[in-house]
DNA sequence: CACCGTCGATACATTGACGTATCGAATACA
DNA sequence: TGTATTCGATACGTCAATGTATCGACGGTG
């Protein structure tokens, strides 16, 4: 069977894709060589033109992996949430989810690059407006639920109101990683703001 | 005389950092090389190490320039809006401000490797602060300027309302670029939604 | 247990980017 | 106009990264 031969191949592709990610936020896409990555997963390059053509190639993967990942923890995170029933305060649903979300350093920056290589290349771009949307869309939801659960209705559009609340939540990874080198950013000061903000844009509802 | 040498000097100096700024768009800080910035500004690499010792020499000089560029654009925006003492609405005055800024591809491109780079570079992110604390203020006096005018006091932090108009311009920023390929942002709909959350972030000023 | 196929390591050739050293030309200054 | 200096071009050596080709080892299979 070539059960085993594939499983060993998934195996060596997650170490290098592992590896990869680590690599490439230290030192960018372009930085990264495909030795520095290698190395970081215990293989010689040997392993990795096996697995890969080039290094485009396995970036590609790792933006698919990345995304896959970040849709299940996303919508994992939603279910948790909303199923629970036991919904209290508006401050503490969007609140737990949002710190659900990474917020480590190395994911900011992989991320960064994403972005950065998504304006760039159109394959990946179109990797990313999956993602884009799917986020949307649980994000969305979520808002959608929070409001309802506390007898509100936004007086904009839940769209603009999604957008806004990933506007704010990216602005302020970035400015944590800007200002200090700490490995995980501090969201208080967002935790604080994001109620405030979605009382101010929403009303209670007629019922 | 070293008038005219120093003059020339700096000449070149512009144009390559013309270049740079060109070619760091397209391929990246790290994927640039000093070939291609010196082919683009139309010398050879002597030129180039003739007036910088490295390329990592040469970004920094660019960082700063567009770092005192933004903010000379910035100031002027700013004296340009508060000073006609003849403030419309909320929308006129902000919407133009916010216009006045650039929203071309290559610009955005380049402070997305200004910021990942400043993450990473210590050096990097002290440019990159003062440039972030000058925006903050004078953005903050614009905000705070327009309310004045219209009788109106925010609820939130100036602050607040700052980082959070900041976050929605560079959120647009990336959706626009990252959903297609044209070479100016479409600004409509922020344009549509900043007054109308300025608005729901303020309260009637007692007199 | 012996065979076969897959996977990863090693060695090699190639490329291209870097930085230096040297040369020629343009420009300032007497 | 002659001379000195500065700036940019050319040519070179060096080094690092790439991709390929080959070899050995390990694992599954009859």
């Amino acid at each position: 069977m070539q059960e085993s031969a594939t499983r060993r191949r998934a195996s060596t592709r997650e170490r290098l894709l592992d590896a990869a990610r680590e690599v490439l936020a230290d030192t960018g896409i372009q930085g990264a060589t495909v030795e520095q990555i290698c190395e970081r997963a215990g293989y010689t390059r040997g392993a990795f033109y096996s697995n890969y053509a080039s290094k485009d190639d396995l970036i590609l993967d790792l933006f698919m992996r990345e995304k896959d990942r970040m849709l299940i923890a996303l919508r994992s995170a939603v279910e948790d949430k909303l199923e629970g029933g036991d919904i209290g305060s508006i401050a503490h649903v969007l609140d737990r989810f949002v710190t659900s979300q990474p917020t480590d350093r190395t994911w900011f920056l992989v991320h960064q690059e994403f972005v950065t290589h998504a304006v760039r290349q159109h394959r990946i771009a179109d990797v990313y407006a999956e993602l884009w949307e799917q986020t949307h869309r649980e994000f969305g939801d979520v808002i959608d639920a929070a409001c309802q659960a506390l007898g509100r209705r936004l007086t904009i559009d839940l769209r603009d109101a999604t957008r806004l609340l990933i506007a704010i939540f990216d602005a302020t990874l970035r400015d944590a990683f800007l200002g200090s080198d700490a490995d995980e950013a501090d969201l208080t000061a967002m935790r604080e703001q994001i109620p405030t903000l979605l009382l101010a844009l929403s009303e209670p509802a007629e019922r």
